[in-house]
DNA sequence: CAAGATTGATTTGTCAATCTTC
DNA sequence: GAAGATTGACAAATCAATCTTG
């Protein structure tokens, strides 16, 4: 039975939507449970870590994240309400503002990273060797560089490095 | 920059994250305009074409399909509404029952699924290789399978072959 | 009382309208 | 009047409780 193209396709397609359907809900319980924190607060934490200055206007972090622009309106309201990210001005163009880092924002964010890897791996890259996560990561970064709306690249969605050694564009 | 285990594996888990979150409003949108048919609909015809006889318990039903079992059962109580998908008694065990698909809804997933499956092609496929794909649905089944639910393999998530063509397993 | 399935309440996420600043 | 961002109304998805049959 050789598979057709459309066939590949598809079966590619469909294992990335169960793979993600089955790990999601697991890695989020674990990461409550172990940190006390959801994972889309995660989500934006870990933005914000990566970002020069700790810092990022509304639209910069939505396109990061995979939450849409509104989502992360509110995501940053509750973070802001729990202390873990503050609001700052923008006095280059006040209609934006800034989403930044407060100390125990990183620090919740430190104490999670390691769990969330640690999650990470023995729901997903456990079976799999390191060629073979590199394999997925280009070839779907691949995928994502001929959409529209160009490469959202994230930071390694795991360990931020300190700020200033990232520049990307 | 020799990327760690950790960043391996945080890549290539934050790819699979970014392209579903970026492809599937993208398919369903599609999806809608060329047949009319939310992607959730979609896939629950594609189950049932590819299930023996056209029909499956609803455990079944949401064990395959990406939805849980609650969303299923509304989203049948939708499907019959629209007379895609029919309820039928199972005298074997009188509590449950099969969703079993109407010439109605055959007609209607035959229609869709050219349009799902080039959608899937120039959004996804399109920059990959058939051993890419292959690649992927390998790997990532690889993922599936050492998951605490067992594998849950789906057809092709394209054209579903005859019922009887199916036996696997 | 466990398995299969559905329903009601709640949460989560999105869309459209709005407000402010450029 | 367009860009950046937030807010209120709505749809989608999940959880807990329920009902029925085994």
């Amino acid at each position: 039975m050789t598979a057709s193209r459309k066939q590949l396709a598809a079966n590619a397609w469909g294992s990335v939507l169960q793979v993600r359907a089955a790990l999601v809900p697991v890695f989020d319980r674990e990461l409550q449970v172990a940190a006390r924190l959801p994972l889309s607060w995660y989500d934006v934490l870990l933005e914000l870590s990566a970002a020069p200055g700790e810092r990022l206007k509304m639209t910069e972090l939505s396109e990061r994240v995979v939450l849409s622009r509104t989502r992360v309106s509110r995501v940053v309201d509750e973070l802001a309400a729990a202390g873990l990210v503050g609001r700052e001005q923008n006095d280059a163009d006040k209609r934006s503002a800034f989403a930044i880092l407060t100390p125990l924002g990183r620090e919740a964010f430190e104490k999670a990273a390691p769990f969330y890897l640690s999650s990470i791996e023995s729901g997903f890259a456990g079976p799999l060797s390191d060629d073979e996560l590199r394999a997925i990561a280009d070839v779907l970064g691949r995928v994502l560089a001929g959409l529209p709306n160009g490469p959202v690249r994230r930071p390694s969605a795991g360990l931020a490095r300190p700020a200033h050694s990232r520049s990307r564009r």
